[in-house]
DNA sequence: GGCTTGACCACGC
DNA sequence: CGCGTGGCCAAGC
């Protein structure tokens, strides 16, 4: 599109702010949606510029959270009413079905 | 130029 | 989506 965003890393900043509170996208959709598979490219570049960015709404297929990042996330989900899903062992994941946010749709 | 690392994904069990 | 294995892609040295 324009010459502003041919930079990979400010791709994917740019997908990542695009989502909607409430909703999250797996690292593979925010790949696929800049026309590449690299989902650990993204996850790369969230980890040294995700700090600009509401990358708490940036997760895995699984949906599962950044294993270090699981509890800052989660307060994330609360304030923003991300549907989340309780395991029995005391861990969460987030609801993919209700919260999987789609640019194509 | 090539090798190693990395907030990963798809597939099989 | 519980767990293990192989593979794709991009950035750093």
């Amino acid at each position: 599109m324009n010459a502003i965003n041919d930079d990979f890393v400010t791709r994917v900043l740019a997908v990542v702010d695009a989502i909607p509170a409430g909703h999250v996208m797996t690292y593979g959709d925010v790949a696929a949606t800049i026309g590449s598979r690299a989902a650990r490219a993204v996850g790369t570049v969230m980890a040294r510029y995700g700090s600009d960015v509401t990358w708490w709404r940036v997760i895995r297929a699984g949906g599962h959270p950044p294993v270090c990042h699981e509890d800052q996330a989660l307060e994330h989900y609360e304030a923003e009413s991300t549907p989340l899903r309780w395991m029995p062992d005391g861990s969460y994941r987030v609801d993919l079905k209700l919260a999987r946010f789609r640019p194509s749709a």
